[in-house]
DNA sequence: GTCTATAGCTAGATAGAC
DNA sequence: GTCTATCTAGCTATAGAC
């Protein structure tokens, strides 16, 4: 693993606003070099294997804020259940600023992006899945129930996403996110 | 509009397969001749204004192809509403090949698509949600319930879609189907 | 480690023959 | 209406000075 100076990050949330709102192939060289304050030369002196090598850090770091936020709010238990539950659909309403973001597993799984990073957006999306079962194991649910609500809730905040931008209404995924906390706390 | 030759209707479902699978920053000049068998001069005496003209086309197509298939299989009165809502689901089954497509909606939402396409996009959702609102109200659901479950509809689509690629599996989107004719008949 | 300059290529788009 | 040939601009990527 490359050392990370604090240079490092704020390069990588440049790369992130790019990739995520403009998918693998609509982020530029150009633009990616505007949004970090680097020259094309400097990103490939950082990133020798170039593009690819950028989406993948991108990936990584949202793999890490995700470990680091949603789910250790998920999983922390120095707090009861309901209220993790609470915690973690905070933090993804920060990951997604409310709805303005795109999800980066969306910006890069379009044709050239899942060739490229299919590996890696099929083990998010089951960090996703394994993480929200715990915390539907934790509620109470059955094993398999709580599996079932944990799809359900990757595709709602998906699909939210996607009607979001489509419509642009952020009220969608703030509804969405309050109909997941009510899913797990009703019945 | 334009007169519509049997090979027209073959060169748009050619410029779909590239836009869907690629979206619209993706999808080059020169995969979009070798998808419709057109070399890129002629796919511009077909459509002088470029890229955009073929994107907009093909999001008129599959406004169309919505409207006589999935719309019209929900909404004729020839059947009673259960059948209709079957019948409308198999026809979105149809659309997105089980699983295997993704959604045009979707491919052409990012950054520079989005910029482009608001209108249709927009308009064409608000077409699916109150298509399904009709149809929940034909199986008694109240307007309100009707209008809330017609947005869970658009949503457990989309985000099935997106999941389904991520995990490359089309089982997610069958399963999801399934769901939501349950959610309509149970209750 | 960052930069200017540029290579090599492919992109979207046109001209004009047939 | 379709084609070959070509234009310009932008792309990813690299060379080499500082």
């Amino acid at each position: 693993m490359r050392p990370q100076k604090v240079l490092d990050k704020e390069i990588i949330i440049g790369l992130t606003q790019v990739f995520r709102s403009r998918g693998y192939e609509g982020a530029s060289l150009q633009e990616l070099s505007e949004a970090t304050g680097l020259k094309k030369a400097s990103l490939y002196h950082r990133f020798p294997n170039g593009k690819q090598q950028m989406a993948d850090a991108v990936l990584n770091y949202i793999n890490e804020w995700v470990n680091d936020n949603v789910f250790q709010a998920l999983l922390n238990n120095d707090f009861e259940p309901k209220i993790r539950l609470k915690n973690g659909l905070s933090q993804i309403r920060t990951l997604y600023d409310g709805g303005n973001n795109t999800c980066v597993f969306r910006a890069l799984s379009m044709q050239a992006g899942i060739e490229l990073f299919e590996e890696q957006i099929n083990k998010g999306m089951n960090e996703w899945l394994s993480t929200f079962k715990k915390i539907g194991v934790a509620l109470n649910f059955k094993p398999q129930e709580a599996e079932q609500k944990a799809m359900q809730v990757l595709i709602e905040i998906q699909g939210s996403l996607i009607v979001t931008k489509g419509l642009g209404d952020i009220t969608i995924f703030e509804n969405t996110l309050k109909n997941i906390e009510h899913h797990y706390l009703k019945a």
